[in-house]
DNA sequence: AAAGTATAGTTTGATACCAAACTAAAATGG
DNA sequence: CCATTTTAGTTTGGTATCAAACTATACTTT
């Protein structure tokens, strides 16, 4: 993250002690980790500004691209374990933006579908996220933009 | 011949019905997201192995390097926040792998420093990590390493 | 059709984290 | 100096998450 360089930014003058991360500065998994805490930080301002929680917004976009999913296909699909799911559906429904149905033909599951009100708010939440992506556009820079996203892709695929 | 058969074959190893991603497919968070849960999940399991967490790490690391350092240095370099780091410290120190002085020139701060046994336990979860960053090496390829690793930390310097 | 097994979702208990309020110590400046 | 502000670390309160145990329903096997 760029609180060390905050920090160092803040002292100014050349005064700040330089910390040491010896082999973590070269190895993936912590800047991994770093970077994704960053753009997760930076896109929770984002979709503060509109009233909304960031986690929310796969969660919306899942629901709206697959009319009928069930929770626990969205648990995978959103890579959250399904109990975590629980939670935040309740909280969508009570709030109008999501409808269950359970079905006639098998009564253990639910069928997840956004409202009028839940897909007026994932577009805001898309315009949001729209905005937040060219941030990052900006600093990938075009050119790796798209190698960058496949190897993201592999590494969630393979790694073991 | 039973349907339940038939899908449980199909799904096979998480391998569920497609879902639509829709925009996420091609958004940077999302994935940046999904390959850090991903590599974070692999190392926990490798780090289990010698029974420490994979949190620890990273602490320990920076420990060792910077020894000295107090816990507010600690916590920006690590990305986290000051106070998620007392009750880390306490359990190392409890354990015996890290060692805390106050100083007596100014008695507000700890002096961080690593134990002969937490030495040890880093030099432990060192080789661990080596393992996890071979792999990552492996998926990701040596051609495009050096580049992958430098948009990260871009990411990590600039997002605002 | 009864017994056993699998599946969808919920509940419970635990962990990791953050942000804000707090305490103690140090620095500032009037 | 004393009052104010800043700094280092802790405490408190709240959220997100997972894993395992649980409930209800459906499926399989005999």
């Amino acid at each position: 993250m760029s609180a060390a360089l905050d920090r160092r930014a803040r002292n100014g003058e050349g005064s700040a002690k330089p910390v040491n991360f010896g082999p973590l500065a070269n190895w993936i998994g912590f800047n991994l980790r770093m970077a994704q805490e960053a753009t997760f930080q930076a896109f929770s301002r984002l979709s503060l500004e509109i009233g909304e929680n960031p986690g929310r917004f796969a969660t919306l976009t899942l629901i709206g691209r697959n009319p009928g999913i069930s929770q626990t296909e969205l648990s995978h699909a959103n890579g959250r374990d399904k109990s975590s799911l629980t939670p935040v559906v309740e909280d969508l429904v009570r709030r109008g933006l999501v409808q269950r149905k359970r079905l006639s033909s098998d009564r253990r599951t639910y069928r997840l579908s956004l409202t009028t009100d839940g897909k007026k708010v994932l577009t805001q939440l898309t315009r949001c996220a729209r905005r937040h992506e060219r941030n990052l556009d900006r600093i990938i820079g075009l050119r790796d933009r798209k190698r960058f996203l496949q190897i993201l892709k592999k590494i969630s695929a393979e790694v073991e």
